[in-house]
RNA sequence: GGCGGCGUGGCCAAGUGGACUAAGGCGACGGUUUGCAAAACCGUUAUUCAUGGGUUCGAAUCCCAUCGCCGCCUCCA
């Protein structure tokens, strides 16, 4: 079975195939950086990570574009209200660019600790207002687009094709109109370009049509544009961007170069938490670096970053993921079972006896691959592919409790986990430094001078002080377990 | 009000006309193992897929109605 995508354009799965054999052009709708990331855009930038990470598998070369939006869009969209950088800006006492600053890094970092591999261009939008001013100025010249004191705006009427994206019909859109309308505006359903700044609006830039800064679509048109050429392969974004931002980058897109602009849409549902929308007025709002230590009321305990990425691949990325502490606790627990399977398949690894991989190893895991393939490349089950990796695990510790599994049938499996479930998945680490590493050396030896005082416990059937270290150990999140071979110790 | 989507075991979730008497994870319970645990393994845990009708030889999957939730129609992943 081929790769296929659920294109939003058309409605239904595709075949992927790409414009240029063995290459891949992908761009992705990064986020406004006016505060730090949430759970919503985890789930998305998430989902796109398994985008890129699947092509690369598949062997593609893959171009990867998502842009930061540092220039504010309007509050509203009735020409009215303030740049939302600005107001956080203004809220926090900094300079608008140096807000966007901070927020950056701060997504860069939560992205990194979700596993998220860095796109190849995080293209600012501020840095391309040229760029933008220029295409404006080609709207302008092809009659798609009308000056109006200052501002520019896109005319709809102009562009047949507006709504096929969306199914959105631009007459009943006229009918139904509830934003009052801009003066400045020949139709209700007309989108901004440039606008015009007002002398106090601190983010603005000089413009053929005087002072002014970019319309909200514009930046992803342009930057899409400039990196990947005039048509991409795919455009990624979250379902709520649909309309109008990505209806209207088509718009803009295929009005200035003539020719299709996006071949594969792919859309991202939402999150919700408790069930409910998540929003700050209703408290449910958690942002990644809470999620990651705890410090919510709605969490019980802080969640291991990649424990909050394998619960968005429990679903799939159309489908919308309910986050509550329970599910995340869940995930918690499914993540460290894989994570101590891969652990000890590595351990083993060195220590089992030579020997090539047995035919019936190779076989189960040969099934494996291909059903954890036939997953993905159905529109990226990640919920299938995942669930093989848990019975990666299940045959695995199957091997480990035989003696006569050899190194060669442990390398294989760990071969396969750091291909699907690490290359692909990124819910298995190349390295696990956490425990016997080198920044754990003083740790390891006090513990196992803990260890050594219970075994001599025990060998003397003194089993309450043999428990009562056990405990003491817990009770600072350091667990116990007694193999045939010894007693290891590990954090909880 | 208009448009689109969803509702599957205690929880999360895949499946969207016949191989479904419904994956996988978490939780719970029983067993193996253990001094007891932990971890691991084995087994049990939905005759049923929001509710009520209908289409069909056959429906979780299609249609209609009802209830609930989510998204878009104003920036938002």
């Amino acid at each position: 079975m081929k790769l296929e995508f659920y294109n939003s354009l058309t409605r239904k799965k595709e075949e992927f195939t790409p414009l240029k054999k063995g290459v891949v052009g992908i761009y992705v709708c990064g986020p406004t950086v006016y505060g730090h990331a949430h759970l919503g855009h985890a789930k998305s930038y998430v989902s796109f990570d398994i985008v890129v990470r699947y092509l690369r598998y598949l062997g593609y070369g893959v171009t990867y574009i998502q842009n930061i939006t540092d220039v504010g869009h309007l509050t509203d969209d009735a020409d009215e209200g303030e740049d939302k950088l600005v107001v956080a800006a203004k809220k926090e006492k900094k300079h608008p660019m140096a807000l966007a600053e901070i927020y950056t890094r701060s997504y860069f970092e939560d992205m990194d600790m979700l596993g998220c591999v860095r796109p190849d261009i995080s293209p600012r939008a501020s840095g391309h207002i040229i760029e933008q001013i220029e295409l404006v100025k080609t709207l302008l010249e092809k009659g798609y687009a009308y000056e109006a004191n200052g501002s520019v705006y896109f005319d709809v009427s102009k562009f047949k094709d507006y709504g096929k994206l969306s199914g959105r019909n631009v007459e009943e859109m006229l009918a139904g109109v509830r934003v009052a309308v801009s003066p400045d505006k020949k139709a209700s359903v007309d989108f901004a370009l440039w606008k015009k700044a007002e002398p106090n609006h601190i983010m603005q830039w000089s413009s053929p049509w005087g002072m002014g800064y970019p319309g909200w679509h514009l930046e992803c048109s342009v930057m899409s544009m400039k990196y990947l050429g005039e048509t991409i392969d795919i455009h990624g974004g979250g379902i709520e961007n649909k309309f109008p931002h990505h209806e209207c980058e088509i718009a803009q897109s295929e009005a200035a170069n003539g020719v299709q602009f996006v071949r594969y849409w792919l859309h991202n549902n939402m999150v919700t938490v408790d069930g409910q929308k998540m929003g700050k007025s209703l408290n449910n709002f958690i942002n990644l670096k809470q999620a990651f230590s705890g410090v919510h009321e709605k969490l019980t305990r802080g969640y291991d970053p990649l424990a909050v990425r394998q619960l968005i691949l429990n679903s799939h990325y159309r489908s919308p993921l309910d986050f509550s502490d329970a599910a995340l606790f869940a995930a918690q627990s499914g993540y460290e079972k894989i994570t101590s399977t891969v652990i000890a398949v590595r351990e083993n690894a060195k220590s089992a006896p030579e020997g090539e991989v047995s035919k019936e190893a190779a076989k189960e895991l040969e099934q494996l691959k291909e059903k954890f393939e036939a997953a993905m490349n159905d529109d990226l089950n990640t919920a299938v592919a995942l669930s093989v990796i848990f019975e990666l695990v299940r045959f695995a510790n199957g091997l480990l409790e035989d003696s006569g599994t050899t190194a060669g049938v442990f390398n294989a499996v760990d071969d396969l986990f750091s291909s699907l479930g690490g290359d692909v998945l990124g819910v298995v680490k190349d390295e696990y430094i956490e425990v016997g590493g080198a920044s754990d050396e003083l740790i390891d030896g006090l513990v196992k001078g803990f260890i050594k005082q219970r075994n001599e416990a025990r060998s003397n059937k003194d089993f309450a002080r043999a428990d009562a270290i056990r405990d003491e150990l817990d009770g600072i999140g350091i667990v116990l377990e007694d193999k045939p071979e010894g007693t290891v110790w590990r954090r909880k």
